[in-house]
DNA sequence: CGTCTATTTGAAGAGTGTCAACTCCTGTGG
DNA sequence: CCACAGGAGTTGACACTCTTCAAATAGACG
C-alpha cells in the first residue's frame, strides 16, 4: 500500500523492506466516526490501508467544510510535530483500516533512508499542489468546473495507487459529502451530476464512479492531464542526495 | 528576516549564525513582475526579504487566482525537490527583494541543523494550515467572513514577524487583488470593505490596514485566536531528534 | 495637466441557496 | 415475508448573494 511512495523516488528494494516492515498493530474505524479528532494531540502517524476518509472542520453554525480525502496509501499526520492540538478532524468515510507507526520510527527512516525521505517529502508537497488545486476550484470555478475537478482528482489519485480498471473507480461519497468538499449545497450537487449523466460525462451510483468522457471532462475542470503525476520529477535533488558524503551511517542494501 | 523560523523551533546561537551565512547574492524584482513562472525549472530556493509576493495561477479565461501571499521571512520553493516544472507562478506583487539560496546549501543545512530541518518542517506544515483553513474560507464562508479571514491571516502573520505596530500593517495591496485571493469580484470586496467601515472595524486606505476592533473580526472571520501562532508547539519530537544517536555528523555550536 | 490605475456607485441578471415534499433503496424487526 | 424506518437521491418554487456591465470619481505619477 505504500507503494504509492515508489511513485515519488526510486526506491531501493531494502527501502521497500524497511517501509513494509514498519508500521505497528492495525487498527480499525467504523464509517462516520472520527480517527482524530480536532484539539486531539495525536502520538503517532498512521497510514491508511484501506476506505475512504476525509480531513474536515465544523463552523460554528454546524456547516461543514471537508479540505482534503484520504484514500489508501495516504499518510495521515506528520502533523504532529508542529501541532500540539489538531487543528482539524480526520473522519473515516467508509469502514477503515489504519496502520500505525510511531514516531520515533519516522524520523529513524527518514534519517537512515534518504530516498524515503525523499519520497515523503515530495508526497507531502503533492498534498499541498492539491490544496492549491482546491483553492483555485473554490475560487474561480462554477459548480459544474468544481465537480468535474474533484471527480478528475479523485480519479488520478486512485490511478496512481492501481484502483482503477477501465475508467472505474469505487467511490462510496454521499452528494451531501461532494457538497462539503465543494462549498456547495447538496441539492446543487445532485443538478449538476444529473446534467453530467445526461450529457453522458460519466455515470456514479451506487457507489461506482465511471468517467465516460475524461477528455471532456478535464476541459470542463480545466485540469491537465498529468497535474498529478509529476511526471518528470526532477531527480537531481535526488542524485544529489546519495552523493552526499554520507559522513552519517549511511546503508547499503 | 529568517527570525520567523525561530518560532517554530528553539534555535541556538550557531543555528542562528548558519542561517545568516547562507544567502547568495540578493535579487530585486519589480513590481508586477513574476518572480518565477509557471512552466518554469526553478534552479534555486528564495527567501522574501523584504515586499509583498503572491502565488497564482491563471485560467484559461484569464482570470486569476491567488493561492496565498508571501511576506518577508517567508520562503518560496522547496519545491524544487518536487516538480520538474512549476505548476503554478509567484509574482511580486510590491517591488521585492530576494535572497536566494543552493539547493544543495539546503539540504547540506537541513542535515547538519536538525533543529532549522525541525524548523522548516513545521513552518511548511504552517503554509499547510493556512491552505486548509483558505479552503475552508472559500468554500463555506460568505463575502464578509472571507474579507475578514484574509486580513486577519494577514495581519497575524505579519505580527508574527514583527511588522505589526499598534494594530497597524503596512499592506499593499489592492482591491483587485483581494478579490483575486478571495474568490470574489472586485466591486464585491469594495462594498464589503465600505461596510467594514462604516461600522467602524477596520481602515483600510493609503496602504494602510488598520484594525479597530480585531475581536469582531474574528468572530465574522471565526478564526481562533491562535490559529497561526502554534501555541504550545509540542517539542517531544524536536528533543527526540536532539537525544538521536547522531552517528551523523552533529555539530556542536 | 493629462493619463493611468484604483476606487466607488447604480441597476439588472445569473448562479446557488433554501425549504419542503416526494421517491427510491436498503436494512431491520415483527 | 412484509411493514417500516432511515438515509440518500430527486424535484420544484422562490429568495438572495454575488456578478456583470457601465460609468463616474478620485488619486498617483510623469
Amino acid at each position: 500500500l505504500t507503494r504509492k511512495l515508489a511513485n515519488f523516488a526510486p526506491l531501493s528494494d531494502g527501502d521497500m523492506r524497511a517501509l513494509d516492515g514498519i508500521g505497528g498493530p492495525g487498527q480499525h474505524v467504523d464509517a462516520h466516526h472520527d480517527i482524530v479528532s480536532e484539539g486531539d494531540i495525536p502520538h503517532a502517524i498512521f497510514v491508511l490501508q484501506a476506505g475512504l476518509a476525509c480531513r474536515y472542520r465544523i463552523l460554528n453554525d454546524g456547516r461543514r467544510q471537508i479540505t482534503s480525502f484520504l484514500i489508501p496509501g495516504d499518510i495521515c499526520d506528520l502533523h504532529v510535530f508542529l501541532f500540539r492540538k489538531m487543528d482539524h478532524s480526520i473522519a473515516a468515510i467508509t469502514a477503515v483500516e489504519l496502520a500505525n507507526i510511531a514516531w520515533p520510527e519516522v524520523i529513524d527512516l527518514t534519517f537512515d533512508r534518504p530516498r524515503i525521505a525523499m519520497a515523503l517529502w515530495r508526497s507531502a508537497l503533492q498534498e499541498e499542489a492539491i490544496l492549491r488545486e482546491r483553492i483555485v476550484a473554490l475560487g474561480r470555478r462554477d459548480a459544474r468546473g468544481r465537480v468535474a475537478y474533484l471527480l478528475c482528482e479523485l480519479f488520478w489519485r486512485h490511478k496512481l495507487v492501481g484502483l482503477v480498471e477501465d475508467q472505474c473507480v469505487t467511490l462510496p461519497l454521499t452528494q451531501n459529502e461532494l457538497a462539503d468538499a465543494l462549498g456547495l449545497t447538496p441539492v446543487h450537487v445532485n443538478r449538476v451530476l444529473q446534467d453530467f449523466r445526461r450529457t453522458k460525462l460519466l455515470s456514479l451510483e451506487q457507489r461506482l464512479l465511471v468517467l465516460h468522457d475524461l477528455g471532456r471532462l478535464q476541459l470542463i475542470a480545466e485540469i491537465k492531464e498529468d497535474y498529478l503525476l509529476l511526471g518528470g520529477a526532477s531527480d537531481i535533488a535526488g542524485s544529489y542526495l546519495e552523493q552526499r558524503p554520507l559522513l552519517r551511517g549511511s546503508q547499503s542494501d
